[in-house]
DNA sequence: CTCATGTAAGTAAGTACTTACTTTTAACTT
DNA sequence: AAGTTAAAAGTAAGTACTTACTTACATGAG
């Protein structure tokens, strides 16, 4: 009876339980191990975003689960663990019950108005999408700039997976157009940034300083076609262009897209579940 | 993690008040009430927006002003005073000596361009500046949003003392320019949104995600242009347009400057002690 | 001398994390 | 179907350390 509590690590077998249906928590508190790991990193997430990772304590987390603290640390090594944790759950979770990143369902979404070269669908599409998402998840915004000013990795991901991918296809697209003659030549990826600079701004403001809407009260969809508009105007090829104009004052041609091969692996989890690092 | 003390920085710009004789810290340690006070604030500012205010200990910013900690409750009777008295000291501190904020000194910079209705000049003169002091004063950005982030009423008051005022004085200058028929009709507090959304997330992004450039290398002043460009073809009236033109969607003319006398007042914080909150 | 400037050593209430122990569950007997 | 049992799920009370803030006392400039 002396060792049995010493067997029990945080060593948690990936076999699922078995067979028999762990369906929810029945009549007691009580919960199935993955079930409880997700509801905790689902909390911790929602914690975390309200006040950050080092604001937040374990004791908090357990609280809003409605558990003791112990359990958390029966899941995971340590806060950190958790907060990382975070990572997976959201890609596993990010849109829909696919295993797909925010920018890869708006591209998605937008790959119709792609292929018909509908400029105004293709923006006003991204635009639409994203400030939807932002606004129906703005956990996801508070942790995204939380991890970044606290340097976490968790936003480091969360950036490549979803702003990167989103210059990716955009610029290719702008190249395409511009090569067409439809877009005056700019750098594609300062457009890109213009644009999600435009959007992503939006609905920070909306979100930390802007609440009640005071300054600025505009609906998503309005504000996706005002944006949209400016900048397709703002990028469109002169009328008039000869083929070879050097236009007004645009340097263009900095270096094309830029991509980074060695980035992209597999979901990473560098999450060794060794005891602690500290 | 510096362990020892990073020495005493003498923060004190040369514009010390002439008034008293203040012994500007002669031979040992110790320096004037006031010269004291004021190292503190500029210490604590930059050691905040490096960690938040949860995240930082009054440990940490007494030794990184090299004093004992104790020293720091003589100034200020809370951690919390001390962040707030960062309200203060940037109000007069925030551009060259004078008592004007960014926005303000900003607004001065290409008021000559607005009286000359140089419409790419005022706005790469906006953009270019205020880039230029993302860049330099990294640290007012990070302060910015962590307190945005931590719900702290210094976000709201850096945020009307400059963003806001941005939007006035821009937002007229687009107005009184739709009125001569040279912008076309579109909200102007949608096109300053746009704007400063192109400027702030491309410093924001520098800043926190793409600090090695490796997305989008490019200088303030071809960013600034190249925003300018985009913006001014953006919102130009078309060149064929009639007068009454009913254009697309905007519905113009929303009041100048709507403010919010309710607002909420400082609620987010609690005072000394986190108390239990079930 | 005097008093503001400074310090070192507290204090009580957190903090992340552990340990010892109890309860529930579900598979495996009989 | 009922009883046995091993282990997972759960808790409460710690541990060692940190935190914001205090207190008692030292020191040097005017």
């Amino acid at each position: 009876m002396s060792k049995q509590a010493e067997t029990v690590r945080a060593e948690n077998p990936p076999a699922t339980p078995p067979s028999t249906s762990p369906v929810s928590s029945s009549s007691s508190g009580r919960m199935a191990g993955e079930e409880r790991r997700r509801q905790l990193v689902a909390v911790a997430m929602r914690v975390f975003s309200e006040r950050g990772f080092r604001g937040t304590t374990t004791k908090e987390i357990a609280q809003a689960a409605g558990v003791s603290e112990g359990i958390i640390f029966r899941h995971f090594a340590t806060k950190e663990e958790l907060y990382t944790a975070i990572i997976d759950y959201k890609a596993c979770t990010g849109v829909s019950h696919l295993n797909q990143s925010v920018a890869e369902a708006i591209h998605c979404s937008v790959a119709e108005a792609i292929q018909r070269k509908d400029d105004r669908a293709v923006f006003e599409g991204v635009a639409l999408h994203l400030m939807q998402h932002h606004e129906n998840d703005t956990e996801f915004l508070r942790l995204l700039f939380y991890s970044a000013l606290e340097g976490h990795q968790l936003s480091q991901i969360f950036w490549d997976r979803n702003v990167r991918l989103m210059y990716e296809f955009l610029g290719a697209y702008i190249r395409e157009r511009q090569h067409e003659g439809v877009f005056r030549p700019v750098d594609p990826l300062v457009v890109v940034r213009a644009f999600s600079g435009m959007l992503i701004h939006h609905s920070v403001t909306n979100i930390l300083w802007d609440t009640s809407r005071s300054l600025l009260d505009i609906s998503n969809e309005a504000a996706a076609r005002e944006f949209t508009e400016i900048l397709l105007r703002g990028i469109a090829a002169d009328a008039n262009a000869a083929t070879s104009s050097a236009t007004t004052t645009t340097t263009t041609t900095t270096q094309p897209t830029r991509r980074d091969p060695s980035k992209r692996g597999a979901a990473a989890l560098p999450t060794g579940r060794a005891k602690k690092k500290k």
